[in-house]
DNA sequence: CTTATTTGTGCAAACGTTTGTACTGGCTTT
DNA sequence: AAAGCCAGTACAAACGTTTGCACAAATAAG
């Protein structure tokens, strides 16, 4: 069917290895063999088998990603887009190419990373970290297969990962409306079991602390990564017979239910509640107001993410180069946490 | 390093070849021999190679879908992303891995796609349409490479190809506007270029001939797929001597532009303007207030684009089945489009 | 002018499978 | 009891590469 290096040998009169060793411009190759059966490659149109390439050099120039299939991460739709992204340009960029899974449950997961790995159609994966535990961390580290965390994980603090400094993030986006001339700030947080809630909320305490406004533990609620949440966390906070005049929204997509709700009640955004929230998702920009966001960079968590998988694949047993890596984060400010003139003399 | 079927065979006392036979449920194995080799099996954690699968079996199980960059189709994200997902999980159900390239200019891509499929490390390819040209497709055909489109090319009709009726679905987006008592619509279109366009642009037509309203050119507008078509696209409308008093716009994220402007101007939504729009992505039902729009499936378009490009390879040279594929649609009716109580004594 | 070295090429094995063919022994058939 | 058959297994070739080694010719060194 298709043309093999053996096909290209008897065209030009040479053997395969010859042929083999042109292709790989092997230095004893005379420039007069090199130039005549390049011609021929050319003219028949020859491309390499990558199989037969993979089978022998026993890699396989490609990484899988695993697409986390469990309701929960759905919603971060546009997150993972830009994660896959800036994975897949920057393997491109090296010479990989990026096998895409979808694990259902847990154990899907493991079947589906083992079939990859230990079939030797990719030489490592990336694993979005989300859950505090995780047995597809525990098969891959144990087998010891080249791996990378997008995330970070307390259970296993020494593993190649790539995330923010959620803490400081946190501590800007606090410290942004305090600037502001804010003392009365509250949070909205996820999950408690993702490090992520965790981090934030710690540097949201640590903002405080530091500009010496004490924490109030009601002013701090516990939600999903939805829009409900945010919702919910709008109709406690502006029930309360003290309310705050800002809010910390651990997510973007949260937040919008916080400005959906407070919409409907007819609260006007930043005047009667200003809003500063993480991810800088595309949809932060489209809101109504825009949102002020960390943007945290998803697309350089990605990219970070192959080239430190790649890295580590081809330089397996070498002493490692950095285990962690920290994608910078800044904060976009819209309008959700700015005073226009107009809401300034409101304010007087 | 790892076990392979020679290892297997060793331990067992049989020769490679049983192994593979009893891997595969060869008839000709006995019960015995079967159950002593797979129990080796199991205990040295045997992997098939899948590298060395594919090179004998001349097929490789994974399909190619090649990541649009343009620019253009970045907004697209979470469309994208949606219909990744009905891609990948349908292909691993059909055993079958998906392989994500990002293609950069149209010649990067081909070479992407050439490698891959003349490479023999995938067996097919999935494309985006969304250009009325495409060399890729080109290349493709000429190659009889298996391929499938989503979307639809006028020029090249006979392809294998997965699309919604846009016609009908703007046909039905019209109608809903109708049915709601207006008369005075307008329509917000993408880029002529765009079969899609051109398609929806014709179902608002035919809708409003066939309930006698005569249809104004000048209510028609042309833009991108961007949020800032929707400002400007608003602007023009409501600086109109005579305005519609509904929209139909060819996207959600337009949608969104739209709704913008119309705050920040302080108009209402529906009251003042009726919005309906199409895709139904994410954002749609988080907007402010939620759009009323066209879910065209994307999950599903995915689905079973990664189905007929499968059924299409293990098939090959046989007479194809269906070319074309429809995805159904519907309209999901939310509150840019309905009149409230409050609205309706308002319009008196 | 030998001998050592370099340069250029071919041979064959290897990577881990699958599969057509051939062989063996036991069983049926007449 | 000889002939035929079938179940069960092994052998070896093939898939398309890469690569260590051997070898010949050309060149350099002594």
């Amino acid at each position: 069917m298709s043309v093999t290096i053996k096909d290209v040998a008897k065209k030009a009169g040479v053997s395969p290895s010859t042929v083999s060793r042109v292709l790989s411009n092997h230095p004893r190759i005379s420039r007069e063999t090199s130039r005549k059966v390049k011609i021929i490659l050319e003219e028949m149109g020859y491309h390499p088998n990558i199989m037969a390439q993979s089978l022998v050099s026993k890699t396989t120039n490609s990484i899988c990603v695993i697409l986390p299939k469990s309701a929960e991460e759905l919603f971060l739709n546009s997150f993972f887009m830009e994660l896959v992204r800036g994975i897949v340009t920057q393997a491109n960029r090296s010479g990989y190419d990026v096998v895409l899974s979808s694990g259902g449950s847990e154990q899907e997961e493991i079947d589906v990373v083992s079939r990859l790995i230990n079939g030797k159609r990719v030489d490592g994966a990336i694993l979005l970290y989300s859950r505090k535990d995780d047995s597809v961390v525990e098969f891959l580290q144990s087998n010891h297969h080249p791996f990378v965390l997008i995330g970070r994980s307390d259970k296993y603090p020494n593993l190649l990962s790539v995330d923010n400094d959620n803490v400081q993030a946190a501590y800007d986006a606090t410290k942004h409306m305090i600037s502001f001339g804010h003392k009365r700030i509250g949070f909205v947080s996820g999950p408690p079991n993702h490090v992520l809630s965790v981090d934030r909320l710690k540097g949201y305490q640590k903002a405080l602390e530091e500009s010496g406004i004490d924490m109030r533990k009601d002013w701090i609620v516990e939600g999903e990564f939805l829009q409900e949440s945010g919702y919910r966390a709008m109709s406690f906070f502006m029930n309360l017979p003290e309310r705050p005049t800002a809010l910390v929204v651990v997510d973007d997509i949260v937040s919008f239910g916080v400005l959906r709700g407070l919409h409907e009640l007819g609260y006007k955004v930043p005047d009667d509640l200003s809003i500063v929230s993480f991810n800088n998702i595309s949809i932060a920009e489209l809101s109504n107001p825009p949102i002020s966001s960390i943007d945290i960079g998803i697309y350089n968590l990605g990219y970070t993410a192959s080239q430190a998988l790649i890295q580590s694949i081809q330089h397996q047993g070498e002493p490692q180069f950095q285990k962690r890596h920290i994608i910078p984060h800044r904060l976009v400010v819209r309008e959700s946490s700015m005073f226009s003139m107009v809401d300034q003399t409101h304010q007087i």
